[in-house]
RNA sequence: GCGAUUGUAGCUCAGUGGUAGAGCACUCGGUUGUGGUCCGGGCUGUCGUGGGUUCGAUCCCCAUCAGUCGCCCCA
């Protein structure tokens, strides 16, 4: 089922190897773990107002009338809303600013292509503090992202950030009243370049020139730091909105060069984003331009379900779409069919016991082993072995007066040794 | 949702108006307790589905389903 993605087990291996290093990344920060069921109510899900997400909604095939009058339940297809939800429903019993993590696979019924796909995991982290939330938290999160994503063998990456208020502030400023169809044409510069957005703008929006020059020299700006973002504000949103933007890049200055940028030409489709903005891309795969990781800043998200002003500040990794493109350009090798260290063979039917016993012993000591399960010709079971891609095969004695050997597949260098003291050599 | 394109063995693909091939994979063998290379044998298909044209279609036509790519939107 296309957009439904599953993976042969050498490359799920690999999968739980890159989600494992993300969760130990975000626990290294302090997120603490949250799982929200993959069904939300209906009324939950569409509380934003966000009609055109396509959602996916639940239905018991042998419903009857009375289940008409039961709340309708749908797929979340992100994981912001069911913590908005959560956030306000357990509001009593969490501890603020409360910072939470959470990997779950969530649900889109949009056409698939590559990196899109229509079941995915999400891995978000966000902030969320009763009536104000600090700005840095707005620096944490890319800091955090950077971690997490350097170690998945991913090539180089360039983290884009930029504050919504500067754009619509000058929109405002300039009286644009179609702020959502500007920002989203401004969002594609990157993409179809400079002129092309210029012709979107004045064609499709009825922007004039004197409108349209401004934005998109605002639009051009990109800046590592604060001092790169010389621009003369026309208004408090806007001076606000450089201001903070400054801040943050200022604080993850830490950061090898090129990995965060500030790039005014990122404002995000409208949503629920107020402040700062992220984006990501995969700078050694520049075939694929699409964002890998996006999140932003949020004034209230949870004001619909508790009377309390909740801002927040999150970000997440789109996990099957960063796997899917990094697979589908042969990033990811998937040389082991299986976990296993050690493949204890099993010399016939006799010594089934003992190759049992020495199989245990090297569970015990931390090895993940794997006995052959049948007497069948050495040659077969070492083949099975190699095929799976288990590195070394161990020999326990043939007969009362033979002793233990290990093989090494890789070299094909076999040596007597010990269960009890023989270590996997790294 | 819109536009384009494809659909032949497990996989990648040839091919012809007269009911189909290659490579890889898989399997067996090259003797007795040791894989990867090499050599030899073997296995596999309603030619996406339904209808039409035709003496006859996998090849032509129509429909349908599915995949892929682009747009929209996004992780």
């Amino acid at each position: 089922m296309s957009g439904f993605p599953e993976w042969l087990p050498e490359i799920r291996l690999v999968e739980l190897q890159w989600l494992d290093h993300i969760r130990k990344t975000f626990e290294s920060y302090g997120f603490c773990s949250i799982e929200t069921p993959s069904v939300e109510e209906l009324d939950v899900l569409l509380a934003k107002g966000e009609t055109d997400k396509e959602i996916y909604v639940l239905n018991r095939l042998q419903a009857t009338e009375d289940d008409a009058k039961e709340a309708r339940l749908g797929l979340h297809f992100d994981q912001t809303v069911p913590l908005a939800r959560y956030t306000a429903q357990h509001f009593n019993d969490l501890v603020f600013p409360f910072k939470r993590y959470q990997m779950q696979r969530v649900w889109r019924g949009e056409r698939p292509q590559l990196g899109r796909c229509r079941e995915f995991y999400q891995c978000d982290i966000d902030i969320i503090n009763p009536d104000s939330l600090p700005l840095s938290f707005d620096a944490e999160l890319p800091a955090v992202i950077f971690d997490a994503m350097s170690g998945l063998d991913i090539g180089r990456i360039k983290m884009k950030i930029s504050n919504r208020k500067i754009l619509i502030g000058l929109l405002d400023a300039m009286g644009v009243t179609d702020v959502i169809g500007t920002t989203r044409n401004v969002d594609k510069l990157d993409k179809i370049g400079e002129s092309a957005v210029a012709d979107i703008l004045t064609k499709e929006i009825g922007l004039t020139t004197a409108q349209i020059t401004p934005i998109l020299e605002l639009a051009m700006v990109k800046s590592a730091s604060s001092k790169g973002l010389s621009l003369t504000p026309k208004n408090a949103q806007m001076e606000e909105g450089i201001s903070e933007l400054g801040f943050v890049l200022d604080n993850l200055s830490h950061l090898p060069e090129g990995s965060v940028v500030g790039d005014l030409s990122i404002v995000r489709g409208l949503d629920y984003y107020t402040g700062t903005v992220y984006e990501t891309n995969l700078m050694d795969i520049p075939e694929f331009t699409s964002s890998v990781c996006s999140g932003g800043r949020y004034d209230d998200l949870a004001g619909t379900f508790i009377n309390r002003h909740l801002p927040g500040v999150g970000i997440s990794i789109g996990f099957t779409r960063l796997f899917d493109v990094l697979h589908h350009y042969g990033r990811i090798k998937g040389d082991k069919k299986s976990p296993a260290d050690v493949m204890v063979v099993l010399p016939n039917d006799d010594q089934r016991a003992a190759a049992a016993q020495t199989a245990r012993i090297l569970r015990g000591r931390g090895m993940k082993v794997e006995m052959y399960h049948a007497p069948q010709k050495i040659g077969k079971q070492i083949s099975y072995a190699e095929k799976k891609g288990i590195p070394f095969v161990w020999f326990p004695p043939f007969d009362a007066a033979g002793s233990h050997e290990v093989k090494n597949l890789a070299s094909g260098e076999q040596q007597t040794v010990h269960p009890e003291s023989w270590v996997v050599p790294s």
